[in-house]
DNA sequence: CGTTCGATGCACT
DNA sequence: GTGCATCGAACGT
């Protein structure tokens, strides 16, 4: 089942916990797309100096400060977009930026995207790696700016229940940031392959 | 194995 | 003009 506005409307803490084991869902004119979720981070409120709504208010931040369980898409590094559900009651900035899923459908098409313009073979990208990284896990659902402040409660990008079990979880520093860092508010599932991040050396699954 | 660095566009100072 | 909630190729050990 689809997650209700009520989900989102609670601490961004808790709500980055029970996403993961949810399915993002995309349907496009291209098809269906969809994944587990394995990794999230959490950004909250206008003191949390990693969070875009650290400046206050801008015209780019208006979503973190709207209703919960809205689409917040932005585009960074000139050359990725990043996919975060709005969380905690409307005038509270804060969101779960969404770092990797494990594919469930659709990953012919994801690959497709994965590797469409760039010089990659499709055959060479590893199921784990293809929604493995904030990045590449938009690239493959096709998420852009168009799907900004889309309603994640109805609609073509939603994030569904579907009871699926992502094993055990565990919370680490947030990646890929400057400030911020002294909080471990990026929650994972631990040892799962396509989680993101550095020590992916082999071995099994550290707590 | 590890670290560095270029690509690439835009929000904000 | 500066600095990104990134990615992956290229390089060094």
């Amino acid at each position: 089942m689809i997650l209700s506005r009520d989900f989102y409307d609670r601490p961004t803490l808790a709500v980055a916990r029970d996403l993961i084991g949810t399915v993002l869902v995309h349907d496009t004119a291209a098809g269906r797309v969809s994944g587990m979720i394995v990794e999230a981070e959490a950004y909250i409120g206008e003191g949390d100096p990693a969070c875009h709504a650290a400046p206050g208010p801008t015209p780019r931040n208006a979503p973190l400060y709207g209703p919960p369980g809205v689409a917040y898409v932005y585009f960074n590094y000139g050359m990725h977009y990043l996919v975060n559900a709005v969380t905690e009651p409307q005038g509270s900035p804060a969101a779960v930026l969404i770092r990797a899923l494990a594919p469930l459908e659709g990953l012919p098409l994801m690959r497709l995207r994965r590797t469409r313009g760039t010089g990659r073979r499709a055959a060479h990208l590893d199921e784990h790696e293809v929604c493995r990284g904030p990045g590449n896990l938009t690239r493959a659902l096709g998420i852009g700016a168009s799907q900004n402040r889309a309603d994640l409660t109805r609609g073509a990008l939603v994030i569904e229940d579907r009871g699926l079990d992502p094993g055990p979880l565990a919370w680490t520093p947030r990646i890929g940031i400057r400030v911020g860092t002294e909080h471990r508010w990026r929650v994972i599932a631990v040892g799962h392959p396509a989680v993101s991040g550095p020590k992916r050396r082999g071995g099994p699954a550290q707590p």
